[in-house]
DNA sequence: TCTCCTATTTACTCCGACATAATATAGCGA
DNA sequence: TCGCTATATTATGTCGGAGTAAATAGGAGA
């Protein structure tokens, strides 16, 4: 007998289904949550549809089922399945889904993003941030003037076709977000940041910039520094709505099916 | 020797420390979960802080490892808490925690609320309601309309002093997300939802509520059957404002460390 | 003094068994 | 024949322990 005791195949495993361990930081349980993450965002999994048993599934993933639980633990944590015994885990309704989750939304633009969707969140933010941006007016202080203008000079140097210039956009968006003083909007920062994410690359993907968005950040900035709430709320109205015609037109041309 | 094999003593665990099984679908690591989630978000473990290893603290909860490392991947899941090994299990800073799960939320709002963060909340409703308002008011169907009037009778038939009342307030606000035909906003609905419930609480358990809450909501039901944006939203903003009047000056009033 | 290596601590993964709860089925009574 | 109750089934839930992998701390060598 060849006396395999504790995890010993885990080698195998790397090399055949899951070669999870990319970078470090990353865990089995974690790897399996992306995965099934996805599959269910995709609609691979549709609502409604009961998985496979534990054990049956354990198996197919080739791994354990105590790492299969802890993956379930999580999607179950972000509303995404329900499992009760004897019956099964099933898939939940969308709108039990927690779109909002930062894992969620990374998992929902891994494939193919609905256009609808992004659609339904450049309107969250067309409401969210004009909004902030008042109340990012009324309250700022020293240092979030101080976060806002070294991420414009950050998106000046590079431009958004980097990764560092992206960083800068989002740290933008974030501290005004900051500025507002409110923990509740502070949370949409993370969704909201990374559907800006997303849709900037996105834009990127299919053909460069035409136009470039410095100066619309900079009125925004501007306002704020300058108390004017009205002011900054429109401005960043325009910028949102300048952000979403492009990445509307950039996904209509967009060819789909692009391998990873 | 007592031979107990299996989780054979899980009966002096609940009369013990947790008294898990309430009610029927409730499973021991969500137990785990929630106690420690409530132990978090009422700053008992505050950010930065160092858990006890898995094997400790599971013994001091009485569960096995298992239950007790499927609990720590939900609190991982709504970034309340971050695992390496040999580093330990540290509580994240507040930002990075979701506080719009509607679970998070419940468990910020089964301690003593922070009336900061209940403003924060409100801020966002202001935000968000009225906008959204707005957009039900243009794309609302028949369906959406009916959802809406069922429920305005049900708040109509029973008081916000019962749970049947603030079921159907619940109702209504959802059904004015679900107008919207938007995703992102939907889900906002569940942590809207779930803060206009314990506000509401909070109002009836210092005084009876002195105003009439139902022709607010006429008003807002009328804008949108009318397909009245602007009306829409300006009659939820005064729906809106109104009820944060109420939950302020009912959390001034109110005696703190009241037992639960 | 600095760098590299080793050692230890901690979380991570695996396994196999038993307990529990919800459903499906069969039996019983009206 | 129909409806209700008791039993059997089955998948999730919980348990305990063994062994692996990773990150930090401390020591050895340059």
């Amino acid at each position: 007998m060849t006396t395999i005791k504790a995890g010993k195949h885990i080698e195998e495993i790397e090399g055949d289904a899951k070669r999870t361990p990319r970078g470090t930081g990353r865990r089995l349980h974690g790897a399996i949550a992306h995965k099934l993450g996805t599959a269910i965002l995709s609609g691979k999994y549709a609502p409604g549809d009961t998985l496979s048993g534990e054990v049956a599934f354990a198996e197919e993933l080739e791994v354990s089922r105590s790492a299969y639980r802890e993956a379930m633990q999580v999607l179950t944590a972000k509303g995404l399945v329900e499992s009760r015994p004897k019956a099964g885990t099933k898939v939940l309704p969308r709108n039990r889904w927690n779109l909002l989750d930062p894992e969620v939304l990374a998992w929902a633009f891994a494939g193919e993003p609905d256009v609808e969707f992004v659609r339904s969140l450049f309107e969250l933010r067309a409401i969210v941030e004009p909004a902030a941006a008042k109340l990012a007016a009324e309250r700022r202080d020293k240092a979030d003037i101080k976060a806002m203008k070294d991420a414009l000079v950050a998106m000046r140097r590079h431009t958004l076709a980097t990764e560092a210039g992206r960083s800068a956009d989002r740290d933008f968006h974030n501290a005004i977000l900051q500025a507002t003083h409110n923990d509740a909007l502070l949370v949409l920062s993370a969704s909201i940041g990374a559907a800006v994410n997303w849709t900037t690359q996105f834009k990127q993907r299919s053909r460069a910039l035409p136009r470039n968005p410095i100066p619309d950040h900079v009125k925004v900035f501007d306002a704020i520094v300058a108390g004017d709430g009205v002011m900054a709320s429109d401005a960043m109205r325009v910028l949102v709505d300048l952000a979403l015609d492009d990445t509307r037109s950039a996904m209509n041309t967009d060819q789909p099916s692009l391998p990873e």
